[in-house]
DNA sequence: TATCCGTGGGC
DNA sequence: TGCCCAAGGAT
């Protein structure tokens, strides 16, 4: 076996990586974010909250016209705080995870109302807030108030997993991968430090054809040195996604208006909008038209609307009824015409599913 | 620890 | 087209 190849050769030979060479790499090739700080300037603690919350799970490029949006309407954590949270939950609509903004709102009362509107810049302290995880609360401390801390993302264990060639698979390394944060934090600067990992890991050390003749840790990376850096991080095996079948009725009034109900609190899409439906069962329901929200005549349209939520795949027969201009709505649900459809919280799927109910309008992108 | 929890883009 | 991935947290 030639000794590049050999991984124990090839981490024994390798010096350990310098702190001070990403910190010199990001001072020359930082991205400009909307939520990031001119270089040197103070990071505004709700900004950095604000932006980190929606970043969980999601792409720069979904969450840059949202946190433009939530900036704009919610200026700093007070205001958030006194915002009703339909508001917040109609305003974070299509960006997904919706317990993000449930805890969003929970998190800004709870700053305004126990920390005097100040964030607290302690790790342990921010982690005992609503929707602030290991991952949050290291980044608000390290990033808005300079704390020493490593918030260890999906950019950091890749990079930490090549740099070592760590061959646990994900998410079991977890722990070994914090470890060897840690170990990597430099002296000061804790908050570039903390970006520069993610601009490297988002930029250069990607998932896919890493981009390594560009990196600053070129020389010290175990991963590269055995020649096939994309090897790592090491996953487990990934469960099947199950499809799920239900109906939605959609009760067309007169003048267009549109029959709407809000979910349960919590749970899939809590406390988001809906157009009533059967449940969404594994091998959909049985009597359809005993889950129906009025009485009517029903009509199966030519539709079916399909949806991939993150653990089992969606697909919504559509049924339609015409309903006289005057009726009133069922117990716990609403009509919504065009003019007042921006107010209400309609996730993705549900956009899919009005775009079927002619002649009201939305539009499904 | 494992599962639940959205969405859109890239390949 | 189907799969992977993205600045995770709550339970």
């Amino acid at each position: 076996m030639p000794a590049a190849t050999n991984p124990a050769v090839a981490k024994a030979a390798l010096a350990p990586p310098d702190p001070g060479v990403l910190l010199a790499w990001y001072d020359r090739h930082q991205r400009r974010l909307p939520w990031r700080a001119p270089p040197g300037a103070r990071q505004d603690p709700y900004r950095v909250f604000l932006s980190e919350i929606m970043l969980q799970q999601t792409t720069v490029v979904t969450v840059a016209p949202y946190y433009e949006a939530f900036l704009r309407r919610w200026p700093s954590v007070e205001a958030l705080a006194r915002a009703p949270l339909a508001e917040v939950l109609s305003a974070w609509a299509g960006l997904g995870y919706y317990a993000r903004a449930r805890n969003l709102h929970a998190c800004a009362k709870a700053v305004a109302e126990r920390h005097g509107g100040q964030f607290p810049a302690d790790e342990t302290a921010l982690l005992a807030l609503p929707g602030i995880g290991p991952y949050t609360a290291a980044a608000i401390a390290s990033i808005a108030f300079e704390r020493r801390a490593a918030p260890v993302d999906g950019n950091w264990e890749r990079v930490l997993a090549r740099l070592f060639a760590v061959s646990d698979p994900l998410p079991k390394a977890r722990p070994k991968l914090r470890a060897l944060a840690l170990t990597l934090l430099p002296q000061a600067r804790y908050g570039d430090f903390a970006q520069a990992m993610m601009d490297l890991g988002a930029t250069i050390c990607t998932p896919r054809k890493p981009a390594c003749v560009l990196c600053p840790w070129q020389s010290p990376c175990s991963a590269r040195a055995e020649g096939a850096p994309e090897r790592y991080p090491v996953k487990a095996a990934k469960v099947a996604r199950p499809t799920r079948q239900g109906v939605a009725f959609l009760a067309v009034r007169a003048d267009g208006a549109v029959l709407v109900r809000s979910r349960a609190p919590k749970g899939l899409l809590g406390g988001m909008s809906e157009v009533p439906s059967t449940p969404w069962e594994p091998n959909g329901v049985a009597h359809p038209g005993a889950h129906a929200p009025l009485q009517a005549t029903w009509t199966a349209l030519n539709a079916t609307v399909t949806h991939v939520f993150s653990h089992f795949a969606l697909e919504l027969q559509l049924w339609r009824a015409d309903v006289p201009a005057g009726a009133p709505a069922p117990d716990g649900h609403r009509w919504v015409t065009a003019h007042d459809v921006d107010a209400e919280a309609f996730p993705s799927v549900m956009r899919k599913v009005l775009a079927h109910a002619q002649p009201f309008f939305i539009d499904p992108e």
